[in-house]
DNA sequence: CCGATATCGTAC
DNA sequence: GACGTACGATATCGGT
């Protein structure tokens, strides 16, 4: 902090370019680098010390001076000089070939010249600046610069590590060593000086220095008068005056040091934003940049990167990917093409266009050995990956993975919008209008990687996301290409008999409705006009078009008609011979195959989704869907593996709210919906009914929903007030689901969105609202995605541990389905079972809950037999 | 003709 | 108006 009569406003900075970045080198952790590996430490430290002086002094002018040459004139009088000194670390010479650009992308200027060191070069600036009536502030870690020190000069220097600094003038030089600036080589004389292996006279310090320089003023002043010195002191000087008087030359600064420039005119101008913009990018100083942004310094990345398009092809992309650093990488296919951008930065957007066959071993090829760590960027990754089966490349960053945990409520994730909302736009010049897309999202992609890095970790998501999200993309993509077996024999037959006894039931409801009548039994409409105005049934609930003739409305009209029980078979039929067995034999593979899509980014709870076809939706409640499971099969001499956690979301629940009373229903091992409603009802285990059972269930996962007397009711079939009275007593018994309830909402409204136990984040601005209905489906989002969500965390983990177990212990196994609570595998029939306990150890051990999780897991020849291995 | 919306039903 | 999260089939409607 710059005391308050310093005023250095003005002023031009002249900065020690080598003693400020050692200082930084050491002052700063190693563990400072890019994404790549390489160390940015010194560069990192030097370039917040620029930064410093810009937003804290907003100088005149920044000049940097360097050393040079291997040969000072200072060797000419002594040998020794900077002798014994070690030689510049790897990692700091690494960084130093970088600092010139670093210096010339802020707009500063970088002097040096041979056979001088750089405070000599500064003290001549500051002689030339001083005549000009020029205020210069000289910047450096070094004590000699301190002998420059006077009317208008003043000296910055680090007071510790970096971050802090002091500015010293006349007063305070003096404050500080006790003499003026201008003994500063006499006291350096005496003292010595370690890092310039100046030796200076043993046994004199700091404190005796000052004190002798203060009393005889001058170095020769008192070896003039070396007779009122007594003692060993006095030994010690004579002994070492002239090596005393030599070390005090060495540390007198050289301020005639022949420049081409002089210094009063060199002016630094404002940094020149797009290469400062680029340069602080390139080392991941992003912090910097941002400061710099805030401060009006850097203008905002609005301004826009220009891009230019060089084609190339995909051999020459793969030996440019295999020698770069970050890069982004980006694909589409138009036609039989195969369209690949590739973005390393700033730099150009390179494209080719040939066949998926080319690509793959192009691509392949870049992904040779050595490269595997190298930062690749991509935008659905997972696409590429299932695109081309075993390529071997690595992406540290999927934008569209990311921009999902930064809003899992967005509904799409394009580049275009998440680089504006990023502020980042990119103007691509060049190429074919076809290519400006492709080659424009790759560009925002590399852009935005670094960007949502940072927003990742604002939020505490970072690594949810790195060590989560990420990896489950190889292993989802793994999962795709894989597929699962359907018996398609089976299926058909199957097929065949349904599609029968629909034919069949539809004569039987179309004859039941009156002979003449040729309705469409699928349509809600025309079958709501036959029940209700033909066949006078009574309606039972409305939809925004008409009465509604859902399940619930069939249920209730059993026994009215006969037509009822065969529209509600009708009806189960249609379903699930349309929906499944008409779908799935169309999507089977030559092998009997079938490969769904699960979409990591489309949930809002954090939940996978599955599609093309939905895998998560196979029936099983009715005897018909069971057969249609009974289809899902192993390969020939292999077993399918089922392994799910028995009351996933309740015991989360349990966890969470710390409720005893639940927390001993699962530790009891036995059913816990049937020991809920003992609870509820207050009755012993014997003596809870079936009903009752259902009931204290239909509770249990109504709790979770974020219940209501209403959707309770409804769920039940029975009033609004008796499923409020359940609800009441629920809540009663377990007052710490209450408390959790209430917990959860409170934190959301505070927050604004509600965390799952890994971090997970959903915005709820539904709570914010003022009206009360949407209010409260706010209170049951937050509930439930607290809950659903820590659920699918847990999940992720597993599938990434059982996932890394079976490469190393089973590597025959296969992870092919994941149903929210359950994982299905297959294996090899003699490794089956083994694989089972497995997946039993590591979806127990995914995650410490209390209760614990339990895993049920099977094995079978299908689904339904993996599922209930017993039988 | 295509896309959006509505209704329904499957899973967890 | 009405318990959470999905996907998808079919019908229907309204635009091109």
């Amino acid at each position: 902090m710059a005391s308050s009569r310093l005023d250095v406003s003005g002023a031009i900075f002249l900065i020690d370019g080598n003693s400020l970045a050692y200082r930084a080198f050491y002052a700063l952790p190693e563990t400072i680098a890019t994404s790549g590996g390489q160390p940015t430490n010194a560069l990192y430290g030097f370039a917040t010390m620029l930064v410093k002086i810009l937003t804290d002094y907003r100088p005149a002018g920044v000049i940097v001076a360097w050393d040079a040459g291997k040969k000072v004139f200072r060797h000419e009088d002594f040998e020794d000089y900077k002798a014994h000194r070690k030689p510049m670390p790897d990692n700091l010479s690494r960084q130093f070939e970088h600092f010139d650009e670093l210096v010339a992308a802020f707009g500063f200027e970088s002097l040096k010249k041979e056979g001088y060191e750089a405070d000599d070069i500064l003290a001549t600036l500051v002689r030339a600046a001083r005549s000009q009536g020029q205020k210069t502030v000289v910047v450096t870690a070094d004590k000699d610069a301190l002998q420059l020190v006077g009317e208008g000069v003043y000296v910055m220097a680090n007071t510790k590590g970096i971050s802090e600094v002091k500015i010293y003038d006349r007063q305070a030089v003096e404050e500080r060593y006790g003499i003026s600036p201008a003994r500063i080589p006499d006291f350096i004389g005496l003292k010595g000086d370690a890092s310039d292996n100046i030796p200076g006279v043993p046994g004199v310090g700091e404190k005796t220095a000052a004190a002798l320089l203060a009393q005889y003023g001058s170095l020769q002043n008192l070896f003039d008068h070396m007779s009122e010195i007594k003692g060993k002191r006095r030994t010690l000087l004579e002994q070492h005056r002239d090596q005393a008087l030599l070390s005090r030359n060495l540390a007198v600064l050289n301020d005639e040091v022949p420049l081409p420039v002089a210094a009063g005119r060199v002016r630094a101008g404002s940094p020149d934003s797009s290469g400062l913009r680029r340069v602080l990018s390139r080392w991941e100083f992003n912090t910097l940049l941002r400061r710099l942004e805030e401060i009006g310094m850097l203008a905002a990345p609005a301004g826009s990167v220009q891009l230019t398009i060089r084609r190339l092809g995909l051999k020459k992309i793969a030996a440019a990917l295999a020698k770069t650093g970050r890069a982004s990488l980006l694909w589409e296919h138009r036609g039989r093409e195969l369209r690949i951008a590739f973005f390393p930065g700033h730099e150009a957007v390179l494209l080719a266009a040939e066949t998926d066959k080319n690509a793959a071993a192009a691509l392949s090829e870049a992904a040779s050995p050595g490269q595997h760590g190298r930062p690749l960027f991509c935008h659905d990754f997972k696409s590429l990956l299932t695109l081309f089966p075993g390529i071997g490349l690595h992406c540290c960053h999927d934008t569209v993975v990311a921009a999902y945990l930064l809003n899992p409520a967005a509904k799409t994730y394009k580049p275009d919008q998440l680089a504006a909302a990023a502020g980042i736009r990119v103007d691509v010049n060049e190429g074919r209008p076809g290519e400006l897309a492709l080659a424009r999202h790759a560009a925002q992609v590399f852009y935005l990687a670094r960007w949502q890095r940072q927003q990742l970790e604002e939020k505490n998501l970072y690594k949810l996301f790195v060590s989560v999200e990420m990896p489950l993309i190889d292993i989802l993509a793994e999962m795709e290409c894989t597929g699962v077996r359907i018996d398609l024999a089976r299926l058909g037959e199957l097929a065949a008999k349904v599609a029968d006894q629909i034919d069949q039931l539809g004569d039987e409801i179309r004859s039941l409705s009156g002979r003449d009548r040729d309705f469409n039994i699928d349509s809600p409409q025309q079958l709501a006009a036959i029940l209700f105005d033909k066949l006078k049934l009574p309606p039972a609930k409305k939809t925004k078009t008409g009465y509604s003739t859902d399940a619930s409305v069939l249920k209730n009209l059993r026994g009215r008609h006969p037509v009822v029980e065969k529209l509600e078979t009708y009806r189960e039929l249609a379903k699930l011979s349309g929906t499944y067995l008409q779908a799935l034999p169309k999507m089977a593979d030559a092998d009997w195959r079938i490969h769904t899509t699960f979409n990591q980014t489309v949930t809002t709870t954090g939940r996978l989704s599955s599609s093309n076809p939905n895998l998560q939706n196979i029936p099983i409640r009715t005897p018909l869907g069971e057969k249609i499971r009974d289809c899902f099969i192993a390969a020939e001499g292999n077993r399918l593996i089922a392994a799910d956690y028995s009351q996933m979301e309740l015991r989360i629940m349990a966890h969470l709210s710390g409720e005893d009373r639940l927390r001993q229903a699962f530790a009891a091992g036995g059913d816990v919906h049937r020991d809920t409603a003992a609870t509820v009802f207050g009755i012993k285990q014997e003596e809870v009914t079936s009903r009752q059972r259902s009931r204290a269930k239909a509770v249990n996962f109504g709790i979770m929903y974020g219940i209501s007397a209403f959707g309770l009711s409804e769920q039940l079939g029975i009033s609004q007030d008796e499923a409020a009275g359940f609800i009441d007593a629920y809540l009663a018994r377990f007052p710490k689901v209450a408390e959790l309830r209430a917990r959860i909402i409170a934190q959301a409204l505070a927050d604004g969105y509600v965390c799952t136990m890994l971090g997970r984040r959903r915005p709820v601005p539904e709570l914010a609202a003022g009206d009360g209905r949407l209010r409260s489906l706010g209170e049951r989002l937050a509930v439930n995605t607290v809950i659903q969500g820590s659920a699918a965390d847990i999940m992720k983990v597993a599938m990434i541990n059982c996932h890394q177990a079976l490469a190393r212990q089973h590597p025959s196994a296969r992870l092919v389905l994941q149903v929210h609570d359950e994982l299905v595998f297959e294996a090899p029939a003699a490794a089956a079972e083994a694989v089972a306990d497995l997946a039993r150890q590591k979806m127990r051990s995914a995650w410490q809950l209390d209760p614990p999780l339990e895993v049920d897991a099977g094995v079978g020849e299908t689904w339904v037999q993996a599922k209930s291995p017993s039988q």
